[in-house]
DNA sequence: CTCTATGCAAATAATTTGCAAGCAC
DNA sequence: GTGCTTGCAAATTATTTGCATAGAG
């Protein structure tokens, strides 16, 4: 497991912000957890594990993140909310998740380089970002 | 353009439900425009348009065209809602928003036939769905 | 005439904002 | 001590639900 916490705290400290306790239980949290969390999850979490933090600061911290880039915000197939893991040096990825029991499961993999290329060349989009996420059974609820 | 209200009526009436002025306004709306829709701009623009409609209604009215089979809903990347847009006979695809002007333009393919068989052959998933969208830069706005 | 669809009010849920007090550096 | 952070209350936005009435077949 990697430690974490002194490089973002350089990186906050880079762009005027302070290393909180707050800050720190959001991000042991992301970096324990294997599944990428909602704002409701960490906040549910940081409580069971009597963390005080108000919902509201769990927001403004992924979001402070998400500026450092340090972490990625998600929106999985149609769960109306956003999830967030940490990229923790990890490569770019996708995610299936099963409609019954909601677990997430990580895929290693983007088809979409060329993909991108061809539609910059067909769109004359300049290609920023993109989502692919997939739903299913997973082989317990099949 | 295709006639379809005949055909929608049909479908309707074989689940019990039927054809109302709201919901033909609603598919009329949907069949003649290009972009796909969020319940908000449907609402907005049919009042425009003098119809007499509650943003309610468009709500039930997507949901019902979703349940039949008509209407795709899509979540493009971190709107933080959802669109429609009637399938109408047309392939399956996906889109490219920019960024800037929020303009939305259909992509004509779909490369993921082949991943969805890996993805289900690494994870034991029965893949049924996914989402890819992009964002980006449109030639306008870049 | 029967049963579905609609409008209106209100409830939910996710997320954001304002402000005074707390805490990192 | 100064200025970023937090908690709390409240606002916003997207969406859903309850219920009595309107309207399609």
């Amino acid at each position: 497991m990697l430690k974490l916490e002194p490089t973002i705290k350089k990186g906050l400290q880079a762009t005027g912000r302070r290393m909180t306790r707050t800050r720190q239980a959001v991000l042991a949290l992301l970096q324990r957890t294997r599944q990428p969390l909602s704002a409701t999850e960490i906040f549910d979490q940081l409580h069971q594990e009597k963390v005080a933090i108000d919902l509201v600061t769990v927001y403004r911290t992924v979001h402070v993140l998400k500026e450092l880039g340090l972490l990625v915000q998600l929106d999985l197939h149609q769960e109306g909310l956003s999830r967030y893991e940490l990229k923790e040096g990890r490569k770019h990825h996708h995610h299936i998740r099963c409609q019954i029991c909601g677990q997430i499961v990580d895929l290693l993999l983007c088809p979409l380089k060329k993909v991108t290329k061809l539609i910059e060349q067909q769109t004359q989009f300049i290609v920023d970002d993109h989502t692919l996420e997939f739903t299913g059974l997973c082989p317990e609820c099949q």
